[in-house]
DNA sequence: TTTTGAGTTGTTCGA
DNA sequence: GTCGAACAACTCAAA
């Protein structure tokens, strides 16, 4: 009587160094890939079309790599709390193998999972999430979860790290299965006018072998650099198509400056990952409880201005125009676009953060929700607020001096000169009329003063912080 | 992974 | 040639 095992893949699309696929392809016989579409993901709230066709691409290149070896991916529509079972026993399955995840949804989803499954007398076997090493571990000398970057980062240094697996050869389907199919739609291209990336694990590894072959070499002093200069693997690694273990092995096998200070990049995505593992009420509420009662506008045009990216300061706008067109921003700019809303705009960052899980293809709730906290200064990993008050036009200045950056996305700027680019409400009529671009006509004015509107925040700040 | 404003020093330029 | 206003360039503390 041959065994058999269910893979029931989730956030993790890829055959290479996958260890619920590799656990369950060595251990029994058969091996049901399943992805399980949960119309909860896909409608309402959290519908988001990039992001359901960034999946729908990843998924598609999954069946073809487990097509490649024997396999195929067997797709289910329903709730997974249901599903799984069903398809568990429909092919007697023994057990059933997935990748833990650590968001608050994904944990509740597993826990009634896990239920059903020893209800119908199957096993269910999480492995380590899609992480560097393990983040449940990490705890300070007095035993508590870690919410400080730096002492995390020695900790987790130290921590074991598990072996690279390879993919498996080959995949043995139960015989009689049927596969199922994906929906046709939403395509990325009908999406995003200029998708970041290509979905999928062949996609992913090649972005991983084109950024270990050199780029990565001047990461410590490029990555501030508002185009090129990051790896670009956040969507793949949100969407698991590559293993951040891999990556990190293979980052460390490179060596050197740069590849050391991108590992480091790695261990802020395990932070972020432990802290809300550990704090899942971060979720919906400010890790620092002082915070919970800081006053937040509520002015839907200004939030609509910062979402299409017409708030008038070139750097914010270029930022929110690459998102909105690409699926991507760079951190850079995620930093100074959400001190803007949070600290110009004076809005609810959990309205920057709805907005960002919806557009961006990394989007994931640990890191969404951990570095929208940090900006807003209500996260762990503490520093006084005023040091997370970023100035647009400073910022611009610093890092995209030559405008590059700016001028690509806010193409109605193109004519306006470097040393008027970053405040291009300061141009005379004249310069205007010769730039090709009135203020008030082809570009915004700047929708607030951020002179005026830093005083404000600081006063909120202060105020709720020492209230 | 910051910004601002005050204070200080040094330079320029015209009366 | 001297003086002082204006301003740039810098440091530093506070937010």
């Amino acid at each position: 009587m041959p065994s058999t095992a269910v893979v029931w893949f989730r956030r993790d699309l890829r055959v290479h160094d996958h260890p619920a696929l590799a656990a369950a392809a060595e251990g029994h016989d058969r091996v049901v890939p399943l992805f399980v579409l949960d119309e909860r993901l896909l409608h309402g709230r959290f519908e988001s079309g990039p992001r359901t066709a960034f999946m729908l691409g990843s998924l598609r290149a999954l069946d073809a790599e487990l097509r490649r070896r024997g396999g195929a991916l067997c797709v289910r529509s329903g709730r997974p709390e249901e599903v799984v079972a069903q398809v568990a026993a429909a092919v007697g399955a023994e057990a059933v193998h997935w990748t833990s995840d650590v968001s608050p949804f994904a944990r509740r989803r597993d826990d009634a999972v896990t239920a059903a499954l020893r209800d119908a007398g199957v096993h269910g076997r999480p492995h380590g999430g899609n992480h560097c090493a393990d983040v449940s571990l990490p705890r300070t000398k007095a035993g508590r979860p870690m919410t400080v970057f730096t002492p995390f980062w020695k900790a987790w240094e130290r921590l074991e790290r598990r072996d690279v697996l390879a993919a498996p050869e080959r995949i043995r389907l139960p015989p009689g299965l049927a596969p199922g199919s994906l929906p046709d739609g939403p395509r990325l291209e009908d999406e995003l006018p200029a998708p970041f990336c290509a979905p999928g694990e062949p996609a992913g590894r090649a972005a991983l072998d084109a950024w270990l072959d050199g780029p990565v070499d001047r990461y410590a002093d490029r990555h501030d650099d508002l185009i090129g200069g990051t790896s670009g693997l956040s969507p793949h690694l949100r969407w698991g198509s590559i293993s951040a273990r891999e990556v990190e092995a293979r980052a460390r096998e490179r060596g050197g400056e740069g590849a050391a200070a991108f590992v480091r990049q790695l261990a802020w995505r395990d932070f972020y990952a432990h802290v809300l593992l550990m704090h899942p009420g971060n979720a919906r509420l400010e890790f620092q409880a002082r915070y919970r009662d800081l006053q937040w506008d509520d002015d839907d045009e200004l939030l609509q201005a910062w979402c299409d990216g017409r708030t008038g300061y070139p750097l914010v706008d270029a930022g929110m125009r690459q998102l909105a067109a690409s699926g991507w921003m760079h951190n850079r700019a995620r930093m100074v676009v959400g001190s803007f809303l949070t600290k110009n705009l004076h809005l609810d960052w959990r309205r920057g953060e709805w907005w960002f899980g919806r557009m961006l293809l990394d989007g994931e709730p640990a890191q969404n929700n951990g570095n929208w906290q940090w900006i807003a200064s209500t996260g762990v990993d503490p520093a006084p607020y005023f040091r997370r008050m970023f100035n647009p036009v400073l910022q611009q200045q610093k890092f995209d001096p030559g405008g590059v950056y700016v001028r690509r996305w806010v193409p109605e700027l193109a004519g306006v000169p470097d040393d008027r680019l970053a405040e291009p409400w300061t141009m005379s009529a004249g310069q205007q009329r010769a730039a090709g671009c009135v203020i008030g006509r082809d570009y915004p004015e700047p929708v607030v003063d951020h002179a005026i509107e830093r005083r404000a925040a600081l006063e909120r700040y202060r105020a709720a912080g020492s209230a």
